[in-house]
DNA sequence: TCAAAAGTGTTATCCTTACACCCATGT
DNA sequence: ACATGGGTGTAAGGATAACACTTTTGA
């Protein structure tokens, strides 16, 4: 669906990037169409739910996106924030259109209701997947060690001495002096694609050259991702957003575990339950969990009258 | 320009909100048609540069921007950045237009180039206007009666009785137990909008019904500058962009006196040098102002180098 | 000399970071 | 009993909020 104008034209399209827990991982819903969508997934790159804007059949665009996302993908979006308008799409060669105008969309999700599978219509399978399948350096709960040793060596040499260009590689993976930023996740991506770094970027296709570098996706849409991962990892610092991603009742070290994993960093335990606790963020259920090993925890649920007490509480992260 | 699609059509805008500080005041760059464009502002109500993007002429959305804006106001930008795309302008009556997708940008000058006047091709006169002229109750530093005197009493007539709204109502206004968060100012507007309190939210029009509720604009472009107003009240905390709105040189009560008048609240001195001492964001010169009348203060500059040092500090600013 | 504005010292309090340690349960 | 994970006490250092006070100029 285009719009004609005169003689040019431009579509203007409507992005979801949905994200729900599975396993204790941020998990993202996407539809892989054809080809061989396994481990590597070459040619068959994944893509977001998405479609073109009807003005004709939705008042609004958060109405139409929603209506979206039910037909391609047969779920039914809770928590929706507008991200980004993206306007230079044109700069991938891959695509065959001229002119796209898309407006991307974070949405959250409870696991309980995403279950994987599903399928809808529109010729493609709608799987979920962990997001650092996309985004390998972004997690460094484990170790840092794909930064130093696959990142660093390229960018070096791409940056071959430039001060402006080195400067702006430590900045954003933390490099020297600097700090790591886990919000930074859109700065990144957009410094390797510049670098050529991430397969997007190259001309040969989608075709991945490296394990590290990350599995592709279609269009831009793993730009929009790192936009959505971005703004989720900022926003819960201010705002009491995790909650959205959390089953009724939970444990306190799920709900670590959960913040974790969504900020890709590893936090301190007392520091990270004395904020919760001083905000007053969940109240104690009566249960216990034992479902692991040790000691069995005690259930909590997000307090919901929060939301009217003190509006802008999120959880400050600190370090681990 | 619209865009055939089918049956309805729809027109892409782009808006700029471009900000300067005058007379130590935030101000706006608008256009003014016609009518009495005087004190009370009546039918000939300001809007913001904006018009429709032409694919076929600009490559990217940003790009556009700068070229519209230019046009119409025969003023360069320098700080971009994109605030929000609106889709559901259809609420307003007032526009024969039926659908348009409008995406706002937020622009920064120095004062130095802002000249009023100028005024470019389109059939209207550019004019920079107090911020706070559409606003009113948005500025704390003075009094804080309006909210008092003028719109908590009408705002609990509409409430009448609903804890939602009561408790909405609250949030917004900082009432109560809550206290008033200067980033809010679109909640604010939304909600005085829902109540009919606000000339746009009439069937009449755009006539003003009171002194305190601020003058009308066009469209739906004061919440289009709501929007800015809070995004830039926020920006401020973590990002070093006041610099992007002051001259070369200044002092460090100018700096103070800008940030106040953004943010609409009063700040503590000592506190706020610390601040700005510790985080190192400006450096000294070796001249002095004798402007006003006490002791004159020395002068300073943003360091520029802090851009490559640490990204992401502003100012958090405190309480008076 | 006095008012006005610039600029500094000091303190109580809270938040951050980090250490080490105890508790309850399954195997 | 002991490994495993749940849960707590306490203390150093830094940031925040708020006092009051001195300094330098123009009128």
């Amino acid at each position: 669906m285009r719009q004609k104008t005169g003689d040019k034209s431009f579509a203007l399209s409507l992005d979801a990037v949905l994200v729900a827990m599975r396993d204790n991982l941020p998990h993202v819903l996407l539809i892989e169409e054809g080809g061989a969508a396994g481990a590597a997934g070459a040619a068959g790159a994944a893509r977001l739910p998405s479609g073109t804007f009807r003005p004709e059949r939705h008042r609004t665009l958060e109405a139409a996106l929603r209506a979206l996302v039910s037909e391609q993908t047969s779920h039914a979006l809770d928590y929706v924030e507008q991200l980004y308008t993206f306007g230079d799409r044109g700069r991938l060669k891959t695509s065959a259109e001229e002119n796209v105008i898309s407006i991307g969309y974070l949405a959250l999700t409870k696991t309980e209701s995403a279950e994987n599978s599903g399928g809808g219509g529109s010729g493609g399978e709608t799987r979920w997947r962990d997001w650092y399948r996309f985004f390998p350096w972004e997690d460094r709960r484990r170790s840092r060690e794909i930064v130093e040793a696959e990142i660093v060596p390229p960018l070096r040499r791409w940056a071959c001495g430039s001060a402006d260009r080195i400067a702006r590689a430590h900045l954003c993976f933390g490099l020297e002096e600097t700090v790591w930023d886990e919000e930074k996740v859109l700065e990144r991506y957009e410094l390797l694609f510049e670098a050529g770094l991430v397969s997007e970027a190259r001309r040969g296709g989608l075709a991945r050259a490296e394990a590290w570098d990350g599995a592709p996706m279609r269009h831009d849409h793993r730009r929009i991702l790192a936009t959505a991962m971005g703004r989720l990892r900022g926003k819960l610092k201010y705002r009491p957003v995790v909650f959205e991603l959390m089953p009724e009742s939970f444990t306190l070290s799920e709900l670590q575990s959960a913040v974790e994993a969504i900020a890709g960093i590893t936090l301190h335990k007392q520091n990270f339950r004395r904020l919760i606790e001083r905000e007053r963020l969940v109240e104690r259920l009566s249960g216990s969990a034992r479902k692991t090993r040790g000691r069995p925890a005690s259930l909590v649920r997000f307090r919901r009258a929060l939301l009217a007490e003190r509006p802008r509480l999120g959880l400050r992260l600190g370090k681990g």
